[in-house]
DNA sequence: AGGGTCATTTGATCCATATCAACACGCCGG
DNA sequence: CCGGCGTGTTGATATGGATCAAATGACCCT
């Protein structure tokens, strides 16, 4: 897989033509839909949004073990999840953010096995499952589509899986990122100065590292001149040198 | 994520029921279909199996890049996927054996995203793809069931995150001895005398650790009597022992 | 404004695993 | 039978990141 594959895919995205105006009005026709409906089916699909629903930030959008009936379209806002082990450490297994789905992990289980935990107040749509599952039938690009969007998450986490198992801290810290940033231009949202929505711990969690190495690999690239850190505020100034950092690899 | 269920769910399995003669008798309608089909339905299952084919020790189903057309019904045999990275260094992401599906990680991209590489010799029964597709649309369980695999195969990789994100190196090997266990346990071969099919290097690679520590690993188990090793072989003595290890995750 | 809590930074030390190195074993082809 | 190569084992050493520790700063609540 190239790299720059990997930072790509490393999101639930949805191409930005599929995206257009989707924090504005949201509902499943914009969110996560292909072009190429027909206006007749366009309307089908407004009716499966069932609700929208507010959670507030460190709210739980669904849990663990819960019965999994529907997935989310995210309106505004940004989640993480994360899963609890038996002995109580748990694991930030992914971020999302507006214009991402959310509750993939649940289908073909009958619930979720994960939590999703609102980072900030945030607002979501759902999409009753059986809904979307019945409408796949009838849609022919539906289904596709659909199935386009759960083999996203597949390649995303096998590009979890290499940050996790062949890289070193400062590699993952360039890599989540350049992945942020890709994934708010793809929103529409400005790549280059963002706020974090989540603590160094949060991001160690995903990261495979602890929080005091997060920070320290921020300072460095601060000292570094490739960005500047003001607690959750980033502004990446060199993103070439990022690039560099993780693409430099030891062989 | 109960830890029974994740190591459970770190294969990309089918039911037992669902696989009685797998691989005595290759086709999808025993391979990877749910019950409750009607004998019509079933028959239209049989006509999607396209060809079967022979994968000798060392060669590729299929290569990252190539066109996805089809998924693969492994008849017999065992595979690893692997990924390159651009600087040439490579991580195995999986593996597969008799009974299992491959190649779900094209799904959506139009092309395979990692190899495929049979670690002995094996053979395949290969599905394409458009007619799964076509098929899934006018038979209800279908459908459901191919979700079902999918989002198995996410939650493997979740469970793949925490081996490579939480777990420490002798855990991560005994995750590893129970879910080989449990796979062979599945497809109703002996779960505790095996033969490993791949190398110390291949494991270490999908674990996210060195040949050495995994051989060192290995050696330890043998030696506080949880399992004997010799070369691949491998038989377990003590499996309690085994899961108290993988279980014993320093809080 | 004052006090508590949580997030962050930075320094010092420790340790698990990587890395380097040497050797043993089995397998294959000559 | 020999030599070479791939694989595995084991020991010695190096090191990246974890852990422990302390201080600072941000934010919230009253």
């Amino acid at each position: 897989m190239a790299r720059a594959e990997l930072l790509r895919q490393q999101s639930t995205h949805l191409a930005l033509a599929e995206l257009k105006a989707a924090c504005a009005n949201c509902n499943l026709r914009e969110i996560c839909l292909p072009a190429g409906l027909t206006t007749a089916e366009l309307d089908q699909l407004d009716t499966m949004v069932d609700v929208r629903r507010k959670i507030k930030r460190g709210e739980s959008l669904y849990r663990a073990g819960e019965p999994f009936d529907s997935i989310y379209a995210i309106r505004s806002g940004f989640f993480k999840a994360r899963v609890t082990y038996e002995d109580g450490r748990d694991q930030v297994t992914g971020f999302s953010m507006a214009g991402e789905i959310l509750g993939l992990d649940g289908i073909g289980q009958g619930k979720h096995n994960c939590d999703a935990v609102a980072l900030e107040d945030s607002e979501v749509c759902s999409i009753p499952y059986s809904r979307l599952e019945e409408l796949s039938r009838e849609i022919n690009g539906l289904q596709r589509h659909f199935h386009k969007v759960m083999s996203r998450e597949i390649v995303r986490e096998s590009g979890v899986m290499m940050l996790l198992g062949v890289m070193r801290a400062e590699e993952r810290i360039a890599a989540f990122l350049l992945n942020m940033s890709q994934r708010l231009a793809a929103r529409g949202y400005s790549p280059l100065e963002f706020h974090l929505r989540m603590t160094r711990e949060e991001i160690g969690s995903y990261l495979g590292l602890k929080l005091e190495t997060v920070s320290r690999a921020f300072s460095k690239f601060h000292n570094d001149g490739l960005i500047q850190v003001e607690q959750k505020f980033v502004r990446i100034v060199d993103i070439d040198g990022l690039k560099e950092v993780y693409a430099h690899h030891v062989s």
